[in-house]
DNA sequence: CGTTAGCACTCGAAGCAGATGAGTGCTAAC
DNA sequence: GTTAGCACTCATCTGCTTCGAGTGCTAACG
């Protein structure tokens, strides 16, 4: 719908804007030299541009900033899809060089190294639950009353809860118990155990166990699965480095927000239908605080199946093709690196 | 050294810059009510106390602020020190009130408890390897070259690594190496784990076991004792809320000191003699970026010796009597606690 | 002699006016 | 279709003034 020359100026404008955080003015742009017109030419379409909705101007005779919708335009039309072989490369897959063992530990790391590259905010979500399964459960007493429980899940993760024995119930019946359950539900994926506690193996254990109803309440704390997923964050504080977040106040409600699980949780959970990088430029976050933001994700998955999402949040101007790019690669890697996993 | 009327002065100053922000002039003192005389008297008073070093004065025409030296007088001998019954006391016994059951989740919900009452910033040292032993050791077979080594300690902690085995050694062997760990070391304090491990036991083992070398490489991964020992942060950006601390550029260099795990670790580890309420004002941490901070930190601890500690991070405005009052009760009943769980 | 009233003085904060200049929209010429 | 030129707008900057909170000093008071 848009001209060439119109495109090629709005992206002018973008990357100007994302660089500099100033409103910019026809004649920077007809400087630049990419755009070969002059300022007048330029100012006539950007005025053009603005009627449409792509540009807005904060004032008068200010220059011009890129509104929501073009933003928009930029991210769907414009981004210069460099994810070939960018620089980025080497430090991702750096990162992976290191020897790390459990997933949680990766994703971890990813973070890190995500919100040092980027300079933004990183928001990685944890494998789901909701794909793992058990591998290994295992009842450790530690005195007579109480015990720790463990569970080992596929993806390498250790997860441990105390759990409290009611004083009738015996140490073999528990061993007993716990014998049981690992040759039943190994493999179960870890949110359908507490149900198939109850279907596949209630009715074996009333036969062999006294204390039937003792022993169920302990394996259903046991096993309660930790609800909250793990979201890791990572470098909260580069919000503070942006200019557009130079007031204290706009910066605290961000933060406050960030350290809301459920909030993040909604915010990065994956997408339906959505495969790929998605782009959720201001107000598409549902969320006021974020206005000003846009929030960059990705999902790794398996047998493509969107396992967990890595994110980067940072202010509406910002180096969309670059983030875009290491996020690819990154979910790549990722997903790559959870096949190599499963064997 | 001060009179009585000085240090009447100097409390209501403290007092009134606590809680306003605002250098407070002579009238306003006069005003309160509690210190019976005029302007004018007060700020003679003032003078003085400025040439002894107690005030400040941030620039001719304004009135005074509490020096360091002055905060320091202040919280040594002028805090009003209604430690008893205070209303606090509910809240924090509420707290305990739920029941927790390892230690690390007690430690966390202080954390969030302390942040929430004081609108500052928590931090919370978990209690030190140090004076943890081991309850019990496990490895649990992931599949034929990997397991998970377990290893929970004392205070109810359970900490987990993967470990990769080599192929020589057999699960039987292991099993073998397991029971005679669990028969030798169980409540030996943690950072013994390894030495012991080589003087008492590698003797034994060298007898019955074949691939004595391998085996002893992967027990000494296992038991690497997780060095980088716990910290718990909470409500940090609670920093944001302070009208001294509206300039980003501030607020940014503290709030990325808190997230440097070493700057916190030396900031909290506990003083050697220091038992009781510890007060470190502004730069007494030796830190620039903690110049305008407070740090008040106690200890909690396990038959006199101190386990860990708990501290809260504000202003050097910061209202230091409830502050230190809720401190003195958290520790107490934390080091309560802590004796009963041992039994 | 300690206390207080009075007063001149200081100095930051707030408000205002004019200058500056980046940037625009429009028109007319190329 | 493009561009040069020009008048216009408006946020920002600067310097200036005013305002007032607060001080220090002196002198008077009980």
């Amino acid at each position: 719908m848009l001209t060439d020359r119109q495109r090629m100026i709005l992206n002018a404008i973008v990357d100007d804007y994302i660089s500099s955080a100033e409103p910019v003015g026809s004649r920077s742009i007809s400087k630049r030299g990419d755009v070969g017109y002059s300022p007048a030419t330029i100012r006539n379409e950007m005025a053009d541009l603005e009627d449409l909705g792509y540009l807005e101007q904060p004032h008068t005779s200010a220059g011009r900033i890129p509104s929501h919708k073009g933003y928009r335009y930029y991210v769907d039309h414009l981004v210069p899809w460099n994810s070939a072989e960018s620089a980025e490369m080497g430090t991702i897959r750096a990162f992976f060089a290191e020897k790390l063992n459990a997933m949680e530990q990766v994703i971890q790391h990813a973070a890190l190294v995500l919100s040092n590259m980027t300079n933004y905010t990183s928001i990685l979500l944890g494998p789901e639950v909701f794909h793992t399964s058990l591998r290994h459960f295992q009842l450790l007493p530690l005195d007579d009353r109480t015990a720790v429980a463990i569970i080992v899940t596929s993806t390498g993760q250790v997860e441990n809860r105390t759990v409290n024995i009611p004083p009738e119930v015996s140490v073999s019946e528990m061993e007993k118990v716990v014998n049981l359950l690992n040759s039943k539900l190994v493999n179960v994926p870890l949110y359908k155990l507490k149900t198939r506690l109850y279907s596949e193996i209630g009715e074996e254990m009333q036969r062999h166990i006294s204390h039937y109803e003792e022993l169920m309440q302990v394996l259903d704390t046991a096993l309660e699965s930790d609800q909250e997923q793990r979201i890791y964050l990572s470098g909260a504080t580069n919000m503070l480095n942006q200019p557009e977040f130079k007031d204290v106040d706009k910066v605290k409600t961000i933060l406050d927000l960030l350290e809301e699980t459920p909030t993040l949780l909604k915010m990065m959970a994956p997408e339906l239908g959505g495969t790929g990088i998605q782009v959720r430029i201001g107000t598409e976050n549902n969320h006021v605080a974020f206005a000003n933001c846009s929030l960059i994700t990705a999902t790794y998955s398996l047998d493509g199946q969107a396992l967990g999402s890595i994110g980067i949040l940072g202010p509406t101007r910002m180096e969309y093709a670059r983030v875009m790019g290491i996020l690819g690669i990154l979910s790549r890697d990722l997903t790559a690196m959870l096949a190599h996993w499963y064997k």
